[in-house]
RNA sequence: GGGCCCAUAGCUUAGUUUGGCUGGAGCACCCGGCUGAUAACCGGGAGGUCGUCGGUUCAAAUCCGACUGGGCCCA
């Protein structure tokens, strides 16, 4: 047990959320909550299924933390919540490169010979092996989804639900075929899409090569520059800029070249001889010899062509041409019809054709090629550079661009809708609508979605001899075509859907799978309603309702929101979603991204076990969490410190008063008439507007800032300054309505706690409410959201706040008159008239004043009377040359007296509280004290003795017999001595 | 090469949309005070070229431009 509880009687975090979570679980309170009101207005959300074939990280927390603030908000507002289950991210690269390492193959034949059906046995075994991890980490951070009905990407009614949206495409038109140069990953020998090319850009160093192309027939070379040499053996052309100048350098050594005007400086030091210039338009058609002969003759190779997408901003103004390798040079090679040639196999290694690097990988056969040209004299210049060059997302391995065949979801046809129903999506933060996640669907390519893998969602397309697709967008149809009858626990992945053969829909002839599996992100864009198995089972999904409400991290503007919106525009034609809540990722205390973190790792389950989650939600809600957050130990250890423990303690105070009592918690809102009361209950009535608001917009922000501050009111000022009410007898209207409003408080506030900090609301509720633990029907997240009251007073709260700016202005003076606060002071002079917000507090506000600074009363002078406090007797504070108020240098001799005698009283409360008493308990006090001191405590004896519950109380002038019940002080030069006994009880007051 | 976000005290940050009063606060540090819920709280001190340079303006942390550095994204 930490310390700090040893002393206060309040348990630690851990502590709450081990008792919360075991009262939840006795009682089934989360089951009960996920769904929400059954006939509740409806609130659609989906959770991005997260890929659990690894454990996750503590940056995980943050967006899910987010997620259920807005759940648990839309429950307590009575919402049936559709959607409130957890879900699996099942198919993919992970999981298959996972087995492919553990059994060490290394491309698709090895997988072939392996066996596939074993291959993608072992990778739906393996493909849930943390999702228990997920589900604790879950449990422990207080995210309330169904864990025991979650959906998963590769059962097969999910499947059947991708297919259907699947052929919905197909059917419009939207799903096609074609040959198209795209990102490839040589190690998974597979294509990419552009959104997964995003994810995995770096800056490497690469070759940068400027090589001679000798012109046929004449004595010039055209230089052309290249980063990857290892495409040159498959150049068919060499593109120039029409309009560009070009200039044929004479370089003293070897044949002329040509290149750029604009380059020349590039390549040559100080004045060259140029002995010809001229538009690049007129090299069109020249013909050279190719530096590498692999790709062999053909029609109109190796000649120059024009293009405009040509510049000169760096390079020689000349393109080398690869049909095959670049997207640019496919557009080229296409129009002019030359072909496309590519050496490389499908693991992007060198095959028979370029015997000089043949078996190399293609970044490997750079220095070969690079050195083979040196020897034939070509190589004109050769160096490195530094550029940012794609590598896949999931193994790290250099991506290539080539031309190959593919299935597209046309999504460039879609452009104008994607973004129509971008515009009406609400985004927080607000800039990622037009920004980050705007730009992107302006310029949406067609989407490339198959794979050829083996452990995904089979693409649900047959092809006959002549060329007929046919799409299946169900079982049924699948049977029907030719499937046969399928056997109740089809299993639709790759091996059972390739054997089938089907009729081709268009010719009834044979036809044979496509032999791919789709994108991943297919398969969780389409979630929100293949979790329901829609269209298949009647379920609450609407296809013409989008999402309520996402909330992802960063990354998934491209990822997951990407696909959901292509998805609900290309199948439902509308919105994926009306909101999106979207943070940035966790930074480790160095700054690294957490994710790639290689040191010390924040473990989650340890972390949210030890301090609890609710510390761990309040660091992401209580910061700005569209910024990157640095996270390490430190920070967690002291995340809540402040809120949370004072929360804790008010409520521990709370608790013992009320107990001692026995005074029962008030429900609803008390009639208050005293200041202090009515001030808090209006600043609760604020915490709560702006609460609301805040989750209506789907940004928790402001709700854990309103509530970090009124904690800090409740703690610092409410109970400081209502402390003495709290002492009265049980029946003392003033202790009943201190108590009314603390106890009324502290179960709203609860209730507003409850989807920031689900276990600390739980705990406050059950504490402070009648009925507490035990009544398992009870949670505080079945209590409702608060209801809007009519204690909001703004005046009393902007008067309220000038008092405690003028208790700051006192201090000081009190400091600078070198004044204990303890020792009383006749007056405090506060200089011209009150505001309006401050008179209406009344003589009230003058009371705290004078209770706080410890002063007899508060008076108000005219301005021009300040010159009447002489600086010998007054501190005058003073703002932009006008007085503000004044305070004595001295106290009277009884106000001193006074003091002292409040002196020896503290000293004797401490000495009270280190011998262990209960302050109820009741005990016989002696004191020895020289005079004057022996009189002032004389004098005041019957108060002393009250408020120590001391009786006898006596106070004696000779020194007292030694023993160890005796204490000593010295207080400003004056010793005295007490011996205290504790007397045993039973006649102890009320 | 292009886009988005960011840069304020040793650390974490408010303030920037809509220019203006002495740039606030928390942690840590020093001095003092208060305390029968509190490792809390209150006062004072020390600590800021508000990333750099330039512009607009009577006035710039705030608006504009360039640059530097960081993060993310695109090609």
């Amino acid at each position: 047990m930490p310390p700090e509880d040893t002393t206060t009687g309040a348990p630690s975090s851990p502590e709450i959320q081990h008792r919360v979570l075991r009262y939840w679980e006795e009682h089934g309170v989360p089951e009960r909550a996920f769904g929400g009101a059954p006939d509740g207005p409806v609130f659609r959300f989906t959770e991005g299924p997260p890929g659990v074939n690894g454990p996750p990280h503590l940056g995980h927390v943050e967006p899910r933390t987010l997620k259920d603030v807005q759940l648990r908000y839309r429950r307590m507002r009575g919402a049936r919540i559709v959607g409130a289950m957890g879900g699996w991210d099942c198919h993919g690269l992970p999981v298959e490169i996972a087995i492919e390492k553990k059994h060490g193959l290394k491309s698709h034949r090895d997988i072939e010979s392996f066996g596939v059906e074993r291959f993608c046995d072992e990778c739906r075994a393996t493909a849930l092996t943390y999702a228990d991890v997920w589900r604790e980490m879950s449990r422990r951070q207080g995210f309330w989804l169904d864990y025991d009905h979650p959906y998963r990407t590769m059962d097969a009614p999910y499947i059947e639900s991708v297919w259907w949206a699947l052929k919905t495409l197909f059917d419009r038109g939207l799903l096609e075929k074609g040959h198209y140069v795209l990102p490839y990953c040589p190690r998974c020998e597979t294509t990419l899409s552009s959104h997964e090319v995003a994810q995995g850009y770096r800056e490497v160093s690469d070759p940068s090569v400027t090589v001679r192309f000798p012109l046929e027939g004449e004595e010039r070379d055209l230089l052309v520059w290249t980063t990857t040499p290892w495409t040159l053996p498959a150049n068919l052309l060499v593109v120039a800029h029409p309009e560009l100048e070009y200039s044929v350098v004479r370089t003293g050594e070897g044949r002329d070249v040509v290149l750029a005007t604009q380059a020349v400086p590039r390549y040559f030091a100080g004045p060259v001889e140029v002995v010809a210039r001229f538009p690049g338009a007129e090299l069109a058609g020249r013909r050279y010899r190719p530096p590498f002969t692999a790709a062999g003759p053909g029609e109109g190779r190796y000649r120059v062509v024009l293009d405009s997408f040509v510049t000169a901003s760096e390079g020689t103004g000349f393109v080398h041409s690869a049909p095959s390798f670049g997207p640019d040079d496919y557009r080229i090679g296409a129009r002019e019809n030359v072909g496309v040639f590519d050496p490389l196999d499908s693991r992007g290694v060198f095959g028979d054709a370029v015997p000089l690097v043949r078996g190399k990988s293609f970044k490997n056969a750079d220095p070969i090629l690079e050195a083979d040209l040196a020897e034939r004299g070509l190589l004109f210049r050769s160096g490195s550079v530094r550029h940012t060059y794609p590598f896949c997302w999931r193994c790290d391995h250099a991506l290539l661009y080539r031309a190959i065949d593919s299935w597209f979801v046309r999504t460039s046809r879609v452009t104008d809708a994607l973004v129509r129903y971008n515009r009406s999506t609400h985004w927080v933060p607000e800039y990622l609508r037009d920004g980050r996640f705007g730009n992107f669907l302006t310029e949406a390519k067609d989407w490339a979605l198959s794979r050829s893998r083996y452990w995904g969602t089979p693409l649900p397309v047959w092809v006959c001899a002549r060329g007929h697709a046919t799409c299946v967008g169900s079982f049924a149809e699948l049977a029907e075509r030719g499937g046969g009858k399928l056997p109740p626990d089809f299993d639709p992945h790759r091996v059972t859907v390739d054997r089938i053969v089907l009729r081709c829909a268009t010719c009834g002839a044979e036809s044979r799978r496509e032999p791919y599996t789709i994108d991943v992100w297919f398969d969780s864009g389409c979630a929100p309603f293949a979790q329901f198995h829609y269209p298949f089972d009647p379920g609450p999904f609407d296809p013409a309702a989008p999402l309520d409400f996402v909330s992802e991290a960063i990354d998934q503007t491209r990822g997951w929101y990407y696909t959901l919106l292509v998805i609900a525009t290309a199948v439902f034609d509308r919105p994926a979603f009306r909101a999106s809540l979207t943070c940035e990722f966790l930074l480790e205390e160095t700054g690294r991204k957490m994710s790639k973190s290689k040191g010390k790792v924040l473990e989650p389950l340890e972390i949210l076990d030890r301090l609890g989650g609710d510390p761990v939600r309040w660091l992401f809600l209580s910061q700005d969490f569209t910024a990157p957050i640095r996270v390490g130990e430190a920070t967690l250890e002291k995340s809540g410190h402040r809120t949370l423990g004072a929360l804790r303690n008010v409520v521990a105070f709370h608790q013992e008063n009320a107990r001692a009592d026995r005074i029962a918690p008030v429900p609803t809102l008390p009639e208050a008439s005293d200041p202090l009361d009515r001030w808090l209950l209006s600043r609760l009535e604020s915490v709560r507007a702006t609460s609301t608001a805040a989750h209506e917009s789907f940004d928790p922000r402001p709700a854990a800032t309103a509530v970090r501050e009124f904690v800090d009111d409740l703690s610092t000022w409410y109970l400081r300054r209502s402390r003495p009410r709290f002492w009265a007898p049980a029946d003392h209207p003033e202790r009943r309505a201190a108590h009314a409003t603390l106890s009324y408080t502290l179960l709203e506030l609860a209730r507003l706690l409850a989807p920031l900090l689900p276990f600390t609301a739980e705990w406050v509720w059950q504490e402070v409410g009648e009925r507490g633990w035990g009544h398992g029907e009870a949670s505080v997240h079945f209590a409702g959201w608060p209801a809007r009251s009519a204690a909001r007073d703004p005046s009393l709260e902007a008067g309220m706040r000038e008092v405690r700016e003028l208790v700051e202005v006192g201090r000081e003076l009190r400091q600078r008159a070198e004044v204990k606060s303890r020792i009383p002071l006749a007056e405090f002079v506060l200089f011209g008239p009150a505001s309006a917000d401050l008179a209406r507090l009344g003589p009230a506000g003058d009371a705290l004043l004078a209770d706080d600074l410890n002063v007899k009363r508060v008076l108000r002078a005219p301005a021009e009377t300040a010159a009447s406090y002489p600086e010998t007797a007054w501190v005058v504070r003073e703002e932009v040359g006008r007085p503000v108020a004044a305070l004595p240098r001295r106290p009277s001799p009884e106000l001193l007296e006074e003091g002292l005698a409040r002196e020896v009283g503290r000293r004797l409360q401490q000495a009270r509280k280190e011998l262990g008493l209960h302050y109820l308990d009741p005990v016989a006090v002696t004191v020895s004290a020289p005079e004057p001191l022996a009189g002032a405590l004389r004098a005041r004896r019957s108060g002393l003795a009250t408020d120590l519950l001391a009786d006898p109380f006596e106070v004696v002038d000779g020194p007292l017999d030694p023993g160890p019940d005796v204490r000593s002080w010295d207080v400003d030069g004056l010793a005295f001595s007490a011996r205290i006994v504790r007397r045993s009880s039973g006649s102890a007051p009320a």
